[in-house]
DNA sequence: TATCTTTTTCCCATGTAGTGTCAAATAGTG
DNA sequence: CACTATTTGACACTACATGGGAAAAAGATA
């Protein structure tokens, strides 16, 4: 469904463009016309709308514990449905910007059935790190066939 | 219901602004005109004015007990009904802004049909908590759709 | 009960944030 | 190289959050 990782841009206010190839393939497979995006390790998680009711009926069937807890205040209710205007953005609302640290420059990257949003930096960061950790197993790359 | 996480203050008087979207979505579903306040595990909680009513009828409805007496105490005793001024904030009491200990920044959370209100640094402790509980337990979040 | 003080409520004013649209710029395609 | 699609910046406009002042209500003190 998502794949790439594009370098796209936030406005003053807001506002991420969103690829056209994402918008493309959402309306292709379920017409899902808004993302909900939320908190995620070191960014925003966006998913279809589908993708998200199906993520909320399990949290909201889990056995009261902590765990589900957690789950309803990190992720659930953060949350905000956010609808693309005509020229494919959507309007993040400023506490996500905020834990994501978005402004200007920033990442936006395929996952099959979910987009990640990243802060230009951040987004750097990490891809380093995950490289530096491959480095140190290259037998399991080797077997992994890269 | 209610969901998205809000960064708002409270002023000198204790008026607390509730996002508009929260009002909007009291009057598109139940018209309820007022919230029901009451002290909460890590703050305030805050129910339209049905859905308390819902609350209470089953506390209510309890056999005498210690159980039902500490929720009378607890919960329904301390609750006071608020209602929206023209701008949409409401007045919260001195001793229930005390409890909570809001003073300046806030945090209004939506939680599907109750709103959370926190203090800001008790909400990014609590979140911070949330967070490394969730980071333990990785495959549960994968399966969960995360 | 009368007076004073504190708290709450109502209303207006202001600055900031969000929304819709157009148009320029950039990137991608043949 | 020209053409098309996508992304981004800019602007005006609207909605929202919040601070202040004054009236009203509630509570305290004598």
């Amino acid at each position: 469904m998502f794949n790439g990782e594009f370098n796209n841009a936030i406005d003053l206010k807001g506002r991420a463009s969103i690829p056209a190839a994402f918008r493309e393939s959402m309306q292709n497979s379920t017409g899902d016309v808004s993302l909900y995006v939320t908190k995620s390790d070191d960014g925003l998680a966006a998913y279809p709308a589908s993708v998200w009711q199906e993520i909320c009926d399990k949290v909201n069937a889990l056995p009261p514990s902590p765990l589900r807890t957690a789950n309803l205040r990190t992720k659930i209710a953060p949350a905000k449905e956010c609808r693309f205007d005509r020229q494919g953005r959507i309007q993040i609302p400023q506490s996500l910007r905020e834990y994501a640290a978005l402004e200007k420059d920033i990442v936006v990257v395929g996952m099959i059935d979910k987009i990640e949003i990243w802060n230009f930096q951040c987004h750097q960061e990490a891809t380093a790190k995950s490289e530096a950790l491959l480095r140190e197993n290259e037998q399991i790359q080797a077997d992994l066939g890269f």
